[in-house]
DNA sequence: TCCGGTGATGTCACGTGATGACATCACCAC
DNA sequence: GTGGTGATGTCATCACGTGACATCACCGGA
């Protein structure tokens, strides 16, 4: 068997990813999952909180680089500038791999419940960001206005980045629905 | 028994109340919130999709209203200006009784799981209405954008009326909230 | 070379959430 | 009163998730 061979956790992330898009998230039991990486069930829960958690491993990454992103945005920026910094350090982890994206964003869409984990990722994204901006000195109820319009954004542009048939340029969907955001505002 | 004594819905949503503000929400069973409300726990799940759900009825009311709003707004109102309208119209539902709402989103602050599905709620609102907008002729990303953005205006503002201290309005809240939005971004 | 520690994994038992199938009860119209 | 209808109860079952304990591979020191 498959024990004791190494990156057990990355053998259960890609034996979920295959069997959510084989068969669907609910009809896929973590016993399966566990079996198709050469483990257990029981295993599965030690690497994983669970059977959602397997396809949200390092969103944590994310959130320490856009929080850096705006700690290092120069001091007199605004604070919608310096979300949209941190938007732009954000496309260089969400933008790496399109089709991983694509089939990720599909097994994710086609569930209720991995919509909700994947929205309390990003109202969490968004929470992080909104410290970030005290931080900087912003009062509040503008972080957090400011910091949770801005995981609106990200989260338009990425679905359109996901959507297009195209390859297009991710950085540039943010700056686009960034701007886009700021002209709805002008009047 | 209370079997056949009507409005087991009813007995059943302020069962739960009370016992997840008690002894928290994963402390208490199925089992009990039925108990408590003369029923069975199989009762429970006719009336409630999950554990979850029975704090979040009635939440498809405040969707329809908030669409009708936005069909109601004057033709020529911006998209901004169409969804404050409709962030008015929610102050009536979500402003009802001040003490009921401190409860219930005291339970739902202190449960991840009860988060999850607010937000999931929060975002099927938000699309709902920015397919009210896409009807308006609003293209997207703007509706998107616009729909979105004012579910954060209503969360920032519902917050700090829940958590005020002196009781506040929440129609003013909402202004101020939306006013502070717009003001980020002019410049 | 072996011995003991350490971390990852397996095994077992269990409570709870959730659902299907079927029985039972109250109520209402005729 | 009879039969239909909707709400509820009972029973069986499966999957998720977790605690307790056993087992295995590997590594460093005597």
């Amino acid at each position: 068997m498959a024990r004791w061979e190494g990156d057990a956790a990355g053998r259960l992330r890609s034996a979920a990813m295959d069997l959510y898009a084989e068969r669907g998230y609910e009809q896929t039991t973590v016993a399966e999952i566990a079996e198709r990486a050469g483990l257990t069930a029981r295993t599965f829960f030690r690497h994983f909180a669970d059977k959602r958690e397997v396809l949200f491993a390092g969103s944590s990454d994310l959130a320490d680089a856009l929080v850096g992103a705006l700690k290092d945005a120069p001091g007199p920026a605004s604070p919608m500038a310096a979300v949209g910094l941190a938007l732009e350090v954000s496309t260089t982890f969400l933008g790496r791999d399109h089709q991983h994206s694509r089939r990720r964003q599909a097994i994710i869409s086609a569930n209720p419940e991995l919509m909700e984990r994947e929205l309390i990722k990003m109202a969490t994204l968004g929470s992080a960001m909104a410290a970030g901006l005290r931080e900087r000195g912003v009062p509040e109820p503008d972080a957090s206005l400011a910091a949770q319009a801005g995981i609106v954004v990200l989260q338009v542009a990425f679905g359109r980045w996901i959507e297009s048939p195209v390859e297009t340029d991710l950085a540039a969907e943010m700056r686009s629905a960034l701007d886009r955001l700021i002209a709805l505002q002008s009047h």
